[in-house]
RNA sequence: GCGCCCGUAGCUCAGUCGGAUAGAGCAUCAGAUUCCUAAUCUGGGGGCCACAGGUUCGAAUCCUGUCGGGCGCACCA
C-alpha cells in the first residue's frame, strides 16, 4: 500500500473510498446517473472468507438506476477495481456481488496503522463532535443498588464509552428522584434509626418503612449532627431536614456501589431542584397553550379489576393518546404535586438544552411509560424549535441462577442480592463483560457458578487470557532482547494474516456498534478476536517454529512480536470501551 | 383485554441497513495430548431460523396474523 499520509485511513475506510471513487467515475462516464445515492452500498467482509477479503453489493443495489442488470454493471466496476495495485483480484459472483481479494501487503500494513494510532486505533469521527446525553441507572435514592439495576448500569456506561470512542461528546447523567413520596418514607425510616441511635427502643420496623440495616449509620450520623432536638418533635419540623440528609447519604451509598463497577457519572440532576426552578410549570404552560394538556378525568384501568380505592378525579392530563398511548396521562396528582411523569418531561427538556441527542436506559419494567415520554419530548422539543433525537433503550430482566437453579428474590423477604455482593463474589470485569455478551433487549440468565469458571467456556476469561498471553510473550521477548519490529513483516504467513484480518475489523465494528448503539457488538468482536488469537497460539503447541519467539529467526520473531503487540492493542482498545481491565497476567 | 420486548442446533447465545451454503461455545461422537505455549487441542454429526401468509432479484432479518415466554397496564417511581 502506498498510503503513508499522516491521516492514515483504516483499511476498510480506504477500500470503501476506492469503491466510492469508482462509482464517481462511472457517474462521470454516464454509466450511472449523477449523484447516485450510495446509502445502500455496503463494503464488508463476505460471510465466507473463500469468497475473498471484501465484498460489495454496489452493482446489485445500483443496477436499476443504471438501467442495466447487476452483472453488467458489476463488470464495469470490476474492470476499474482491477487496475488498483492493492487489489489482487476483483471478481463477480452470484447475482452480482463483487468480491475483492487484497494484497497481503495491504493487510499487513494495517499493523502499522494500529501501531501508529495506539490507543486511538478504532476511534471514529462519525459522531462529529455532537453531544449525546446518556441517562442511566437513576435508581431511587432510597437504598443500596441491587442486582436489578446492574444491567442497565453496565449497558449505559459501555454505550457512553462507545459513543465517545465514535466521536461524540457524551454526558453521563443520573436523575435523582428526590422529590417523591418514597423519599418521605426514607426520611421517616431514617428518623426511626435516629431515635434508635439516641437510645430509643424501636422494636420491629413498622410496615411501610424501609427495614434495611443500611439506615443505621444514617441514623447515627443524624444523631451526631443534630443532637436530640428532633427526637420528639412533630414530623413537619424534621421531615425536610431528614429528607435532604438521608437522600445525600443514600447517594453516597449509590455512588460507592457504582464505583465498584467502575461507573462514574458526570452529572447528577435533582428532581427537587428541577421543581424548585419551576421547570414543570413552564412545560405545562406550553402544553396547555397547544391543547396537549387539559383537565380531565382518568379512565378506570382496563382489563382488570380497579383498585378498591378507585374513584374518578379530575387531573391535568397530557394528551398521550394522540401519540399512540392507551390513555392520557396525568402530570399532576390530586394533591397538587407533580407526578413523576410531569416532572420527567420537564427534566428531559432541561437535558435537551445542552445536548444534540438524548438516550435513556430504562429497565423493562418501565416499558409502559416509553410512549408518553417520547410523545411529550417530541411535542415540547418541536415547540421550542429544536427537534431532538431521543432514544429510550429498554434493558430486559436478568434471571439470577446458581448452578442452573433460579435464585428467588423478593424485597419483601429481604432476600435480594445487592450490587456490592455481586461484585464482591464474581468481580467487576465478570459482571460487566457478562452483561455485555447479550443484546440488551433479550432476557438473560446470569449464573454465579458459570461466570467465574476459568475456562474457554467463559468469554471474559477467554478474552483476558488472550491479552495475558500476549503480555507474557512480550515480556519473554524483552527478556531475550527482542524488540517488536515491522521490518520482517513480509515473512508472516497465512495464519498470521487471518489474525490481522480479524483485528482490522475493529474500526468497522466500532462504527456499526455506535450507529446501532449496541455495545455488545464490541464484546462479541473481542471474543472472536481472542478465539483467533488462541487458535494461532495453539499452533505452537505441536510446532515450535510457529511460536512467537523462534530461536532460529530473530527477524521473524520480532515481526511476530510486532503482530502480537498490535493484537494486544486492539484487545485493550475494545476492553476499554467495555470498561473491562486488560490483565497482564492471570 | 391492551402495550412493549423476546422466540435461531439438545442447552446458552451471535447473526452487519435485506445478500451468497445460517454461525460460536457447551453437550454429544471420533481422534490427539500429561505438554509450563499451564488453566487442553483437532475433526465430525446436529437447523422447517416458533407457525402461516405477504413485500422482492433475494427474508432469520421488513409487513400482517396466530401460538409460546417475559415485563407492564389509575395519581407509585
Amino acid at each position: 500500500m502506498s498510503d503513508t499520509t499522516p491521516e492514515m485511513l483504516t483499511l476498510h475506510a480506504a477500500f470503501a473510498a476506492k469503491i466510492d471513487a469508482v462509482l464517481a467515475e462511472l457517474e462521470a462516464d454516464g454509466a450511472l446517473p449523477p449523484e447516485t445515492p450510495r446509502h445502500n452500498v455496503t463494503v464488508e467482509p463476505p460471510r465466507d472468507s473463500s469468497h475473498g477479503d471484501l465484498a460489495t453489493n454496489a452493482a446489485m443495489v445500483l443496477a436499476k438506476l443504471a438501467k442495466t442488470n447487476p452483472r453488467e454493471l458489476a463488470g464495469k466496476i470490476v474492470d476499474r477495481l482491477n487496475a488498483d495495485p492493492d487489489i489482487i483480484e476483483a471478481t463477480i459472483a452470484g447475482p452480482g456481488f463483487i468480491n475483492l481479494r487484497l494484497s497481503d501487503e495491504a493487510w499487513l500494513n494495517e499493523l502499522g496503522a494500529i501501531a501508529q494510532s495506539g490507543s486511538d486505533y478504532g476511534k471514529s469521527a462519525i459522531g462529529g463532535g455532537s453531544t449525546v446525553n446518556v441517562e442511566y441507572v437513576s435508581a431511587n435514592p432510597t437504598g443500596p443498588m441491587h442486582m436489578g439495576h446492574c444491567r442497565g448500569a453496565v449497558v449505559g456506561d459501555a454505550l457512553a464509552s462507545l459513543l465517545e470512542f465514535a466521536g461524540h461528546k457524551v454526558v453521563r447523567e443520573y436523575y435523582v428522584n428526590d422529590a417523591g413520596g418514597q423519599v418521605d418514607v426514607l426520611a421517616r425510616s431514617a428518623h426511626l434509626r435516629y431515635r434508635e441511635a439516641l437510645g430509643d427502643t424501636i422494636g420491629d420496623i413498622p410496615e411501610g418503612l424501609y427495614p434495611g440495616d443500611y439506615l443505621v449509620p444514617v441514623g447515627e450520623h443524624l444523631a451526631r449532627e443534630l443532637g436530640d432536638r428532633f427526637k420528639d418533635s412533630d414530623e413537619a419540623d424534621w421531615l425536610p431536614v431528614f429528607r435532604a440528609e438521608s437522600v445525600e447519604k443514600m447517594m453516597d451509598l449509590i455512588k460507592a456501589d457504582l464505583a465498584l463497577l467502575g461507573i462514574h457519572h458526570d452529572l447528577f440532576s435533582s428532581e427537587a431542584a428541577l421543581q424548585a426552578a419551576g421547570k414543570p410549570e413552564e412545560a405545562e404552560k406550553w402544553l396547555r397553550a397547544h391543547d396537549l394538556v387539559y383537565d380531565g378525568v382518568l379512565e378506570a384501568p382496563k382489563g382488570k379489576a380497579p383498585p378498591d380505592d378507585w374513584e374518578p378525579v379530575e387531573l391535568p392530563l397530557f394528551r398521550s393518546t394522540k401519540f399512540g398511548d392507551d390513555q392520557d396521562r396525568p402530570i399532576k396528582k390530586s394533591d397538587g404535586k407533580w407526578t413523576y411523569f410531569g416532572a420527567d418531561l420537564a427534566y428531559h427538556m432541561q437535558k435537551a438544552e445542552t445536548a444534540d441527542a438524548l438516550i435513556d436506559i430504562w429497565g423493562a419494567d418501565h416499558s409502559g411509560t416509553v410512549k408518553r415520554i417520547k410523545a411529550a419530548v417530541s411535542a415540547l422539543a418541536e415547540g421550542e424549535g429544536k427537534a431532538i433525537p431521543f432514544d429510550v433503550k429498554l434493558v430486559q430482566m436478568v434471571q439470577l441462577m446458581r448452578d442452573g437453579e433460579p435464585l428467588k428474590m423478593s424485597k419483601r423477604s429481604g432476600n435480594f442480592i445487592t450490587l456490592a455482593e455481586m461484585v464482591e463474589e464474581v468481580g467487576k470485569d465478570v459482571v460487566r463483560f457478562t452483561m455485555l455478551t447479550r443484546k440488551p433487549e433479550a432476557q438473560m440468565e446470569f449464573d454465579f457458578a458459570k461466570v467465574v469458571e476459568a475456562s474457554k467456556d467463559n468469554p471474559v476469561f477467554y478474552v483476558q487470557y488472550a491479552h495475558a498471553r500476549i503480555s507474557s510473550t512480550m515480556r519473554k521477548g524483552a527478556a531475550e532482547g527482542l524488540e517488536p519490529s515491522a521490518d520482517g513483516i513480509a515473512q508472516l504467513g497465512e495464519a498470521e494474516l487471518s489474525l490481522v484480518k480479524q483485528a482490522a475489523q475493529f474500526p468497522r465494528i466500532v462504527e456499526a456498534a455506535a450507529k446501532a448503539r449496541e455495545p455488545h457488538r464490541i464484546a462479541f468482536f473481542l471474543y472472536d478476536l481472542g478465539g483467533e488469537f488462541h487458535s494461532y497460539w495453539n499452533l505452537g503447541n505441536d510446532k515450535p517454529e510457529k511460536r512467537f519467539i523462534v530461536a532460529q529467526n530473530q527477524e521473524l520473531s520480532r515481526a511476530r512480536l510486532f503482530l502480537a503487540a498490535q493484537i494486544g492493542q486492539v484487545i485493550r482498545n475494545g476492553l476499554s470501551i467495555l470498561g473491562v481491565e486488560a490483565v497482564e497476567e492471570m
